[in-house]
DNA sequence: ACGCGCATTGTTTTT
DNA sequence: CAATGCGCGT
């Protein structure tokens, strides 16, 4: 045990981890709780199937569900055993997939140099489909159409199996099968495709399949309670028929029922694979006792679950910290203080991440960090690829690697301009459909001078499109990539296009940056001997989420989805708010709250040693702010974990006066009365209630009373206001309401006023237009 | 075919 | 408050 790999393979491991690392063959089901040390025995075991049984690297199959846990994993794997990995399979199952029908192109309708279409793509060739059967795109969403045809492919429904149950699901089931015949003519597989053909593939293809499941002898799969049908599928697919499937979960880890995972395949491997050995891990290395309570305090509401009993070494801990800001500002600037405080207490940037629901929450909390100076990187979000001039040069590319792409060609055949419009492009289309030519064929024929609808000026214009892109296509075939990028971009002169399409110069540069970077990344190919196809390939599957964190020393900020799977000694959780955490999409039915509060779990257990959940007052949302409540999930919180609300208990200014605003009682006496704290707005509005019930006007006198106006919100106070803070008074459509801001903009004043009706909560109205009455 | 201006409309999470 | 989309005038 001293020495040898295997003593090192096993050093400081737990029982129950060992007997997961050293299992033998045959179906394996690891239920490994949040800090269990789960990555760990699953590289671990990789490599005690190389080392130690001999397996050969090549035979072996890991599967997890992002590039970046494939990318660590690999890592570990290779630090664990030496260098020879050669020929290890590790990665998503998309990325997985593609490897393969590449390969196999032959077993599938689809040529070798397929094009992987992302949801920008699906949703544009939704369009085309529903222009094409005159479906009315106001009436139903293309967003919504593809939803449901994905939802169909992660259950292996294929187009002629769809069957709508109603009017809207009878335009699915016509959308579907034009979307797939774009698809198909398009020479692309969309995500879903990379499954499902993969599928179909290995199942109509006995010599295919024994093939693979030779090849394949060991599956393992990361983050299994996220799988879905499809997943579920090829893991059958591929683990058949030794089965030697190691799957490692955590039911209540699962956190993407939206693209049709489903946790209940862990009962259901136990159940097909009755032979399967099961381990629990339990016992959690990361996080302090305080955490791993309030963790449990939240999970342990969901009723379908199986309970477990995490447990820890490291007992006590710092109690968790609840912050109520006043909006989302205050509640960024207000993390910034804390990470500044910790910061001299010893922690640096990287040992903190801020989690939040959605990604437009980063956008104030970029702000703060880049007012206060606090270095972050940012996980996800807006990114790269998504910029309209990546996608542009990428759909170039993709279609000088293949012309028939037709949402990449409906992109650029006329971006930048060159006379090409809609009439045009459409009686194009019109003519390959009719004439049942892909549109490579088509352009080659009209080039030919084949009959076609076109009129003199069109044909010509497509024509010298056509010249362009054979050169590049020739220009492709022997020059290296970044070439054919330069012969592009100045061909179609696009830098020119950049700066006719940008507001400012600043924007202007900021586009210039992404083509630079990406024409580095072709650089990068280059180096790399990637070819054109397989750069497409690698692009398409990869996601702005997978923004590595190097080691530089900052802070992280990224969604409760984007921290699966890390950990960090500190962690905020911030806008911990009814209608965002759960999100008012997912309030509807209990398996979406119950996945919301998993969400929270998950967050809440990526933290080491330090906690805080803090949520606003008020969020600006797209209009104006909104007023917010606190999330229901902060009630399952046991007080006694808890530090920093309600009264005096934070130091920072804007909490403080905040609360001397929104409380117009001396101090909250017990700690009953401290648990169910309501937040300032909802006395306000339950006084408000009360007193107009009463018909007791002057009860709004008790409330002026204790509002003191909110500081440094806004430049001085006005020169002349009519409105002031804490008025009571009353809109025509509105109805009663109360000031919370005022002050003078240019011969006006822009009221806030806090609504009575939850319906109509925080407005921003203009003195002169809204006709308020004072009371 | 293009460009401007107005209107509408959307708003989760990711491969 | 975007970003997109449409209708109009040129």
């Amino acid at each position: 045990m001293t020495q040898g790999p295997t003593g090192d393979l096993l050093t400081g491991l737990n029982e129950r981890q060992r007997a997961a690392v050293t299992a033998g063959g045959g179906p394996v089901l690891v239920l490994a709780g949040p800090g269990s040390g789960k990555t760990r025995v699953l590289t671990r075991r990789i490599a005690y199937l190389i080392n130690e049984m001999q397996i050969a690297p090549h035979t072996i199959m890991a599967v997890t569900f992002t590039n970046k846990a494939a990318t660590e994993m690999r890592h570990r794997v290779q630090a664990a055993i030496g260098m020879h990995t050669r020929g290890l399979q590790i990665g998503t199952f998309h990325a997985t997939c593609a490897r393969i029908l590449r390969i196999e192109y032959d077993f599938t309708p689809y040529d070798q140099d397929f094009v992987i279409y992302d949801t920008d793509d699906q949703l544009n060739a939704v369009g085309q489909a529903m222009n094409e059967l005159n479906v009315d795109r106001k009436k139903f969403s293309p967003r919504a159409v593809l939803s449901a045809i994905s939802s169909a492919k992660n259950e292996m429904i294929l187009p002629h199996n769809f069957v709508g149950q109603d009017y809207f699901g009878e335009i699915v089931s016509r959308v579907y099968p034009r979307y797939q015949s774009i698809l198909l003519d398009s020479n692309a597989l969309d995500f879903d495709d990379l499954l499902v053909q993969m599928v179909l593939a290995l199942r109509h293809n006995p010599v295919l399949q024994e093939k693979y499941q030779r090849k394949f002898a060991w599956v393992l799969v990361d983050e299994f309670q996220d799988t879905n049908t499809v997943q579920y599928q090829l893991v059958e697919l591929f683990g058949a028929p030794q089965n030697n499937i190691f799957v490692v979960g955590d039911e209540d880890q699962s956190i993407y029922a939206f693209r049709g995972a489903d946790y209940r395949n862990v009962a259901r491997f136990r159940q097909d694979y009755p032979e399967a050995s099961v381990i629990m891990l339990e016992q959690n290395y990361r996080s302090t006792q305080v955490v791993l309570d309030v963790a449990n305090a939240v999970i342990s509401r969901n009723k379908h679950r199986t309970p477990k009993h995490l447990f820890t070494d490291q007992s006590g801990g710092d109690l968790i910290t609840l912050h109520e800001a006043y909006d989302d500002g205050y509640e960024a600037r207000y993390v910034m203080e804390e990470i500044e405080g910790l910061r001299r207490h010893g922690y640096d940037y990287s040992d903190m991440a801020v989690m939040y629901r959605t990604n437009p929450q980063s956008r104030a909390l970029e702000r703060a960090c880049v007012e206060e100076g606090v270095p972050y990187t940012l996980v996800g979000g807006v990114g790269f690829y998504k910029r309209r001039e990546i996608r542009d040069i990428l759909a170039y590319l993709r279609v000088v690697q293949n012309p028939n792409d037709r949402v990449s060609f409906a992109r650029i055949i006329n971006t930048p301009k060159r006379g090409i419009g809609k009439k045009s492009l459409e009686s194009f289309q019109y003519w390959a459909a009719d004439q049942n030519m892909s549109y490579g064929e088509a352009l080659l024929k009209l080039m030919d001078g084949a009959d076609n609808p076109l009129n003199s000026r069109a044909q010509k214009l497509f024509k010298d499109f056509g010249e362009l892109l054979f050169q590049w296509r020739e220009l492709a075939e022997e020059a290296p990539l970044v070439i054919l990028y330069d012969r592009v971009t100045s061909d179609i002169g696009y830098h020119l296009y950049i700066h006719d399409i940008s507001d400012n110069d600043l924007e202007a540069a900021d586009r210039t940056d992404n083509l630079n970077e990406l024409r580095g990344l072709l650089v990068q190919a280059e180096e790399d001997e990637i070819s054109l196809v397989d750069f497409l390939g690698e692009q398409a599957l990869m996601t702005d989420a997978d923004t590595k964190l190097d080691g530089e020393d900052r802070i992280t900020l990224m969604t409760l989805h984007a921290a699966k799977g890390l950990e960090f000694p500190i962690v905020f959780i911030t806008g911990v708010e009814d209608g965002l955490l759960p999100h008012f999409r997912s309030m509807e039915s209990q398996d979406d709250i119950e996945e919301e509060r998993r969400l929270l779990y998950v967050g809440i257990t990526r933290a080491m040693e330090r906690l805080y959940l803090t949520y606003a007052f008020k969020r600006t949302t797209w209009g104006g702010s909104e007023a917010r409540e606190r999330s229901n999930f902060l009630y399952d919180i046991p007080e006694e974990l808890t530090d920093g609300l309600p009264n005096g208990l934070n130091s920072d200014r804007s909490y403080q006066s905040f609360r001397q605003m929104t409380t117009w009682e001396p101090g909250i006496k017990n700690d009953t009365d401290r648990r169910i704290a309501r937040s300032g707005l909802d006395r306000l509005r339950q006084d408000l209630q009360r007193n107009q019930q009463q018909g007791k006007s002057s009860g709004n006198d008790a409330v002026r009373k204790k509002i003191i106006p909110f500081p440094g919100s806004e430049p001085e106070p006005p020169a002349d206001p009519q409105f002031h803070t804490g008025m009571s008074v009353y809109h025509p459509m509105f109805g009663d309401g109360m000031v919370v801001e005022s002050h003078v903009i240019t011969d006006d004043e822009e009221v806030t006023v806090v609504f009575k009706d939850k319906r109509y909560g925080v407005k921003k109205l203009l003195a002169s237009l809204a006709n308020l009455t004072v009371q």
